[in-house]
DNA sequence: TCTGGGGTCCTAGGACCC
DNA sequence: TCTGGGGTCCTAGGACCC
């Protein structure tokens, strides 16, 4: 086993005996606004981006009618006024929730558990014999389900690549499982599978290998090695070898701290002013740094960028962008928001409508490891966890900085939000006995 | 009218050093 | 005129993921 494509060479296991699984929830979002209203059982049902701008969700119904992924909403309109369909934007304190539960199940049951998105987790377990994966993922189907009451689909594969593939062959199965591990013929398996469909291979990659006579699962697996790794590199070559059999990523069982921190987002209407600007900028800052003290993390870097509607043609577009070295590495909000909107101004052009803006912490390192500057008094160590207590407790923004403004009226839509019914007491639903 | 947000990894090329 | 070799660090850009 070549380690030079190991993705972790020092800590491969030689173990041959595992094989890993990928628990992946149905239409996430979808089925999480689902579980808290029956009457959207059988309806179609679709989540919308932050701003209602597109589509990001949809439940089987939605994906049937033909409403695709990514579409704005203005362009699918007419189909679902016709069917009847139900829209949320997306709650994210909702699905954050109903993720850390499904998470928490799996830990109980399982030793090795890699969370690898909000809907998704990697386990590494025990091969066995044919028949008895299967059996046990019915089990943790169904433990999910009766548990947070979402739908999963659950593949088994000797690689992450191959569980992957599992997963996405699970979900056209009516048992929403499938075990690669069990089937004896696997090229067979793969030549069914467009390269596109390959966990690695996006658009861009896909077309390339097309180009070469490459299109399924299996081309790629048979591909010579020094030519995939000119054509794709290093991760096309791990993606071939996994395809194989051959593991080269290991589970990622420590979380690893974040590089960067962003917000960013697009406004409700259109910003012309370098007031409203700095609100919006002020207020992205200090949910990051929120997010920065959560994982007790320091940045040093700071960048800001705004832009106008790229989409929009008979505007002038303006992008702007300005990165912020820090004297010294801080988690403290009102540093940081001082730092962004000195610059501000000269990113600013007048006559521009601004469509969004987001800053970026970066260079992150451990709180406890902070490194002092000669020549600046550090801020009081006590306001921030003080501020963060009371804005847990009683709620987010109690307690802001004023240049973020009160009203926010360039805030992002958002029409059709459902209740917070697991974070927040007062949308708590009622049942009626 | 209306087009998301938050991340990661890899490589090439330039600057700079010894 | 000829003009080395090896290393690091940084950044931009391209690709991917959910």
């Amino acid at each position: 086993m070549p380690s030079i494509i190991s993705k972790h060479p020092g800590q491969r296991t030689k173990d041959r005996n595992m094989v890993f699984a990928l628990v992946d929830c149905n239409n996430f979002y979808a089925s999480c606004e689902r579980v808290f209203d029956p009457k959207l059982i059988g309806r179609p049902v679709v989540v919308l981006s932050n701003n209602d701008g597109c589509v990001i969700a949809r439940s089987a119904e939605a994906k049937a009618i033909g409403i695709g992924m990514g579409t704005p909403l203005f362009k699918c309109m007419a189909l679902i006024r016709k069917h009847r369909v139900a829209i949320f934007s997306s709650n994210y304190a909702l699905y954050g929730d109903m993720s850390h539960r499904v998470m928490t199940i799996l830990n109980l049951l399982e030793p090795e558990v890699e969370v690898y998105s909000i809907d998704e987790a990697f386990i590494r377990l025990p091969a066995s014999r044919p028949g008895r994966l299967e059996a046990y993922g019915q089990t943790l189907r169904e433990t999910i389900r009766s548990r947070t009451g979402l739908p999963v689909s659950i593949g088994f594969g000797t690689t992450k690549t191959l569980a992957k593939l599992a997963n996405r062959q699970a979900k056209k199965t009516p048992t929403g499982v499938c075990d690669l591990t069990a089937i004896s013929d696997l090229p067979t398996f793969l030549a069914t599978i467009p390269v596109d469909n390959i966990w690695g291979i996006g658009r861009r990659l896909a077309a390339k290998l097309r180009l070469r006579g490459i299109t399924t699962a299996r081309d790629l697996s048979q591909t010579d090695d020094s030519f995939l790794r000119r054509l794709l590199t290093v991760t096309g070559l791990r993606t071939a070898t996994e395809l194989r059999g051959i593991p080269c990523l290991e589970m990622e069982l420590v979380l690893t701290r974040n590089q960067t921190i962003v917000t960013s987002r697009s406004f409700g209407h259109p910003v012309t002013t370098l007031t409203e600007l700095t609100e919006a900028v002020a207020t992205y800052v200090t949910m990051a740094a929120e997010k920065l003290r959560r994982q007790h993390l320091l940045a040093a870097c700071l960048q800001i960028f705004i832009t106008t509607n790229p989409f929009a043609e008979h505007q002038p577009y303006h992008a702007g962008n300005r990165l912020i070295r820090l004297t010294a590495p801080t988690d403290h909000t009102g540093e940081l928001i001082k730092a962004a909107i000195r610059c501000l101004p000269e990113l600013f052009q007048p006559g521009c409508s601004y469509k969004k803006a987001g800053i970026m912490l970066s260079d992150l390192t451990d709180r406890s490891c902070r490194q002092t500057s000669l020549f600046t008094t550090p801020p009081n160590a006590r306001l921030m966890p003080a501020l963060d207590q009371i804005n847990r407790r009683l709620g987010q923004n109690t307690i802001q900085y004023g240049v973020a403004g009160l009203d926010k009226e360039w805030r992002n839509r958002r029409l059709h939000q459902s209740p917070s019914y697991t974070t927040r007491w007062s949308d708590l639903p009622r049942a009626m006995a």
